[in-house]
DNA sequence: ACCTCGCCATGACATTTGTCAGGGTCCGGC
DNA sequence: GCCGGACCCTGACAAATGTCATGGCGAGGT
């Protein structure tokens, strides 16, 4: 009995790549392919798979948020993440989010057949070392106002233009900012938001 | 007559899935795999590959310039850079570092495969599209210094830990900077760096 | 009802950052 | 031989940033 895949990732050259070397098992068969996060569950609903991959990185709807969905819709489907980063923060918010896998893409090949039949048979498949890191994250410490604020800076705007995007005073802006990079332990915006990136603090 | 490739790319699972789909098409066989550029050379010059596809992002020697070496060492091997950002000073660094091909990871799948082809044939190939951005980025105005002053901050670091580990005063750094800022018309480091990195000027 | 806590805000203050106007060396090209 | 430009530095100033003390409002818990 095959077991039947969905494929989720904005880049088509790496899906084409990862259909293909999915495809060398005779067990398995990719029975849907899609570029963007938005387009999951609907081509989930029509193709029914048994396992659904996904990257995080994707427009439309990223893969945390589609898998949300999917857990939703279609329970059988069982969500794996397959991701470029290794971060703490995704791994806590795919679990949250109900997926059963987490594959990061520099594992060796072999581990995503593995990582697939694994999930099939109803274990769940995170990477231990990473499981370890996420639990040592710990939970963001950040209000949501100051994730809000820590996120708008990423464009390198100043605290005016924050201010007037939020509808917040500048003095409150200064506020959160300052809280955000006491609780990050840091000097500056830039560290602070660049930790709160590494520990999926946002 | 068959095609005989080298594929370097840091994330395993990506290297075995691009192996896969490269095998299915008869003419090309994957003769070396590696994960960092400087085992690029080495390999090339063990297996005689027609053609190596190189990722930008690798550790130890980057794709480019792991090209560069190439060139010199095997000029009868030619250079494919195979990148996720299709950014123009990448496109630019790429041509002088003497790579006949340029194929963004989110090319449609067939895409790589035919710029082989035509790589063989004696063409360059290049998404026409990033070409024109490329020459719309132009020269990078910055001159050494600043870009290296400009790097630095990318950590978050402040003006006292650059100038110490640059060996520079701190009023030195902070005129690299204005200068940067200026030459990138933006309002403050962030920016600046964020702009100089989407450029390729750095 | 009271207390806590997140949220919003203010104003004052020290520090950091960005700008400007200098002045110095060294090198390659006209 | 002189000029321009990259490079290094200083000091002074204005603007942006980070910190702190303080207070009001509303929601949830005891």
């Amino acid at each position: 009995m095959t077991i039947r895949l969905l494929l989720a990732d904005d880049q088509d050259l790496i899906r084409g790549a990862l259909s293909a070397l999915l495809e060398l098992e005779e067990d398995f068969e990719v029975v849907a392919s899609v570029g963007r996060g938005d387009q999951v569950a609907d081509a989930a609903a029509e193709h029914r798979p048994d396992v659904a991959l996904l990257d995080i990185e994707m427009p439309g709807l990223d893969g945390l948020a589609a898998a949300a969905v999917l857990a939703k819709r279609l329970p059988a489907c069982r969500v794996v993440i397959l991701t470029t980063f290794g971060r703490a923060g995704y791994l806590r918010r795919a679990m949250e989010a109900g997926a059963v896998g987490f594959v990061v893409k520099d594992a060796p090949p072999e581990t995503l057949a593995d990582a697939i039949r694994r999930v099939m048979a109803g274990q769940r498949v995170v990477d231990p070392a990473l499981a370890a890191a996420t639990l040592a994250a710990g939970e963001s410490p950040l209000t949501a106002r100051e994730r809000d604020v820590l996120n708008a800076t990423r464009s390198g705007a100043g605290v005016a233009d924050i201010a007037a995007r939020l509808y917040l005073s500048e003095g409150t802006v200064r506020n959160y900012l300052s809280a955000a990079i006491a609780k990050t332990a840091t000097r500056n915006r830039a560290e602070a938001l660049r930790v709160a990136d590494e520990r999926g603090w946002l």
